[in-house]
DNA sequence: ATGTGATATACTGTTTGCAGTAATTTCCGA
DNA sequence: TCGGAAATTACTGCAAACAGTATATCACAT
C-alpha cells in the first residue's frame, strides 16, 4: 500500500496547452516570424478551435515574453534585438555556470558515462551540423538535468530557445566547432573530477565565447 | 479564502491584468495561503467580473509558477518547499551577481549619490524593521536598475517576491542586520570604484549569506 | 458500521454572442 | 488629385451559456 505512485492524469491535454505549444514552436522555428501580427480570431479559425483557448495560450506566451500585447491594439511576435541577444547570453552565462556547479556536485556516475558517449558521438561529426546540434542538445540536457534544479532547467531552456530562432548561430566555422568541442571535453572533465568551481567557470566562459562569436558575425 | 475587493475598471488596463496583479499580491502577502484552492468561478464572483479575465490571469500566474493547475482537477497556490527556497536563493545569487557586475559598469554618478543616501537612511534604523526593509528595497532597485537589463530586473523581482511570503526572512537578529548593512556598504564601494568583478562576488556572497541565515532558522 | 453504487452538485473547459474601440475604406469637397 | 470626415469593417475584451467530468452526497446492501 505504501509505494503506489499516483497515476498520470494526462488524459487529453486542454486545448490551450496544445495551442500554446503549437504557437511556441512555430515562433521558435521562425514560421511565425518576428514582428508578425497575431489575431486570436484568425488563429482560432486556423486551428479549428474557439478564441478562448487561443487567448489563454496568448497569455502564456505573453508571460514568456515571446509575444508583445498592446491592449486594445493587437499582438505581435516579439522582435529580438541585438541588445536582447546580449542580455540573454549574459543571463545564460551565469545560469549555466550555476547549473554546472550544481551538476558537478550532483551528477551520477551513470550520467557521466552517458556524457562521454555523447562526446564521442560529437567528435566524428565535424561537418554534419544538424547531427552535431542534435547530440549537443542531448549533451546539454544531461548536464543541466544533473543540476537537480527544475527552475534552472526551465530558465535555461527558455532562454536558449529564445536565441534559437536568431539568425546565424555560432558554430559556423569548423575552427569554432572544434574549439566548442574541446570546451565541452574540458567541462566534462571538470564535472567528472567534481570540481564545481572549475565547471562553473568553464560554462560561463563557454557561453561568453558563443556570445562573442555571435557578435562577431554581425559586426 | 480571504478578502479580495472587486476590481475597479479603469478602462486603461484590461481586467485580466488587474485580476492578475490582485491575485499576485494576495499570494505574496500570504492572504491566499500556500495550498489554498482557487476556483475561477468563485474568484470571478468575488471580484465582480466574469470568469474569462480571471482564467486569463490564472494562466499568467501559472506561467510564473505561483499556482499549480491540474487539468480538469483544479488550481492551488503553490506551496514553497525548502528545496524551492534553496533553488531560488541559488538563482538569485548568480543573477544579482550578474546585475551588479553590469551595474558597476553602467551606473551613473547620480545613481551612486542616491545609493549613498539610501545607505545613510538605513544606518539609523537598527530596530525599525519595516522602515529598514522599505529603504532596502529602494536601494536594491536602484542597483538592479543600473544593470540596464530589463530581463535581469524582471527575473530578480520575480524570484525575490517568491521568497517574500516565506516564513522567517533573514534579518531577524541585530547582528545579522548590521552585517547586512556593512555588506551593502562594501557593494556600494565596489560599484563606485567600478570594480565589476568585486561587485559580482560581493553580491553573490550576500545572497549566499541570506540563504544560510534562512536555513539556520529552520535547522 | 462499512463499503458500494447511483444520483446530484460543482467546477473546469470550451463555445458563442455582444459591446466597444481601433483601423480601414469610402465618399465628398477643395 | 488630394485631404479629411463619415461609414464600415474587424478585431479585442468581456460575459454568459453549454458540455463534460470530477467530486460529493446519499441510499442501500452487507
Amino acid at each position: 500500500m505504501s509505494e503506489l505512485t499516483p497515476v498520470e492524469v494526462t488524459d487529453l491535454r486542454p486545448i490551450r496547452d496544445i495551442v500554446h505549444e503549437k504557437l511556441r514552436t512555430a515562433i521558435m522555428r521562425g514560421e511565425l516570424p518576428s514582428g508578425e501580427r497575431l489575431f486570436d480570431t484568425q488563429l482560432a479559425k486556423q486551428l479549428g478551435v474557439s478564441r478562448t483557448p487561443v487567448r489563454e495560450a496568448l497569455r502564456m506566451l505573453e508571460q514568456e515574453a515571446l509575444i508583445v500585447v498592446t491592449p486594445r491594439r493587437g499582438t505581435i511576435v516579439y522582435r529580438l534585438k541585438q541588445e536582447d541577444a546580449i542580455e540573454i547570453y549574459n543571463i545564460r552565462s551565469v545560469l549555466e555556470g550555476l547549473a554546472l556547479r550544481l551538476a558537478a556536485q550532483n551528477i551520477t556516475h551513470q550520467e557521466i558515462v552517458q556524457l562521454r558517449e555523447k562526446l564521442e558521438k560529437m567528435r566524428p561529426l565535424p561537418e554534419n551540423l544538424a547531427g552535431y546540434m542534435a547530440v549537443h542538445v542531448e549533451f546539454n540536457s544531461i548536464i543541466i538535468g544533473a543540476s537537480r534544479s527544475p527552475r534552472i532547467e526551465q530558465l535555461v531552456a527558455s532562454f536558449a530557445s529564445q536565441l534559437r530562432n536568431l539568425r546565424g548561430i555560432s558554430l559556423t566555422t569548423p575552427e569554432r566547432q572544434l574549439l566548442a568541442w574541446k570546451e565541452h571535453c574540458a567541462i566534462a572533465d571538470a564535472i567528472e573530477s567534481r570540481d564545481a568551481e572549475l565547471a562553473e567557470m568553464l560554462a560561463r566562459r563557454h557561453v561568453e565565447r558563443a556570445k562573442e562569436a555571435y557578435l562577431m558575425q554581425r559586426a
